[in-house]
DNA sequence: AGTAATTACGAGGTACGTAACAATC
DNA sequence: GATTGTTACGTACCTCGTAATTACT
């Protein structure tokens, strides 16, 4: 007796004839006969009523069925449990304050583990701390080490705010600026910038911060209009606009250093990443 | 997937190594090797730990054989369902009042249907009636129909009791007698002769009855001892014994007619034979 | 005529066993 | 050296698809 017979009768009651069934099945019509003669021979009692050109489930065969289906009930919750770990091996959660890390993390781990996907999702710290000791993430991504046992963390890269102004801004001509300098003028900020959403918020009190969660729209607007935004050394996207100047600020929290932290007993894979990331 | 493969995962865990494992399969070791690494192929998993020399089950093999127990254990219900079903329909079960009518259905059946094995209970009239009525016997067999619905009553047999009494016996000489004439009489009995056991109790009431269980000692002892006893023309055991005179008993209950009964939903192979007793 | 099931036959693929190999106890 | 597991290779069996047949609607 083979699964696949039992999926073969399962499908036949469904489609109530063996050719019907055979073409969802893809295979062809004797085939699938000759398949449900053998379970027959196999369990030693007809399942169908035949008639010359047709064929229906006796009591038996609905006896058969039932088992059928519990089989490939229990098979199901198998294949659907190594589906979620096959699933999970591929993915890779990530847990973090800031989008910079997780591009920078990626770049990392595409090149030395084909095939991953990696899933960032950008929360608080509180948040990254939990999702990483509920399992819920892999890897977490904060300012400082999380200094949690059993939790093992590695500086992976620094990231500095800059104030990206227009030509004419009153602002554009100075060498650094600093949040209070910048304070009272309007902003452009992206969506999704984790914790330097917090920083502008805190540090800009009296500035009006216009939130674009589409980074197309928001590129579209920094190019035509001349209202200031942010861009960091981590990316290059509003740099190479000829109209703006990219002045450095001088605010210790314009500047962050990323760390990676994990649970020591990760799986395998994690491990070799954070030990790859404990070379450098 | 393949049941046989969870077969052997099982097989494989219980026996400790894949070369046990493929002995107690009775396949080859390469072959069960390569098996499971079908199997993990398929699952998308490694299942083993293994050294050059072991494999061992990692905890997604134990995962595996967790679930792979459930599959089979299901598999199992189904083969024990139809199991039964096919001893069920090689046995069948007569429930009767007295030996003679099974030994006749014996020799009817086993031509008719070869490899049925009959499975006969010698039990009173009441449960034989029970017996059929929850289906716990396929025949029943009576005194007289029993006339219940949906159950089917056929004359199939006659039976007379003789006295078979030692040529020196006062009762050897009569041509017929009454069991009037015979109380007082001391008489050997075989066990298991049904309803035959009431009537000499009920009609011997001064009689001693000696019961053996044992047929070949009980014909020994009518062979070497000068004790009354009984047969019928069911049977002719006693009765080529030179030393024995048979002589036929006048009581209307020294006679009887057997019926066999049956549900009228009973299976096929049932009804075939139901109509095959109607014919004759 | 059209649909549905079974039987006959040839072909291809798959899994088996044998044999050779590697490595550990 | 014995046991255990993996790899290589040739073969045999088994199931598939095609084609032909039968029967029912």
């Amino acid at each position: 007796m083979e699964l696949e017979q039992l999926r073969q009768l399962d499908v036949i009651e469904r489609d109530g004839t063996i050719s019907a069934a055979a073409e969802e099945l893809h295979i062809t019509q004797p085939s699938l006969s000759r398949s449900v003669r053998r379970l027959e021979a196999d369990l030693g009692q007809e399942l169908f009523d035949r008639t010359r050109n047709h064929v229906m489930l006796n009591d038996i065969g609905y006896i058969a069925l039932d088992h059928a289906r519990a089989i490939l009930a229990e098979e199901k919750k198998m294949r659907d449990v190594f589906d979620e770990l096959s699933r999970r091996q591929r993915t890779l959660r990530i847990a973090t304050v800031a989008p910079a890390p997780s591009w920078h993390l990626t770049s990392l781990v595409v090149n030395r583990f084909p095939g991953t996907i990696l899933v960032p999702e950008i929360m608080d710290e509180d948040h990254v701390r939990s999702s990483l000791i509920s399992r819920t993430a892999d890897l977490g991504i904060t300012l400082c080490p999380l200094q949690l046992p059993e939790v093992d963390s590695i500086p992976i890269m620094t990231e500095d705010l800059f104030l990206s102004a227009p030509v004419g801004n009153r602002l554009a001509k100075r060498d650094t600026v600093t949040f209070s300098d910048m304070d009272g003028e309007p902003f452009l900020v992206l969506d999704q910038i984790g914790f330097w959403m917090d920083v502008c918020r805190r540090r800009l009190p009296t500035s009006q911060i216009i939130v674009q969660k589409d980074q197309t729209v928001f590129a579209q607007i920094v190019a035509s209009t001349s209202l200031c935004c942010f861009t960091t050394d981590a990316v290059d996207r509003a740099s190479n606009d000829a109209n703006r100047i990219r002045v450095p600020i001088a605010d210790a929290d314009a500047h962050a250093t990323f760390f990676v932290n994990a649970q020591r007993d990760a799986t395998e894979r994690v491990r070799q990443i954070i030990a790859l990331l404990g070379k450098k």
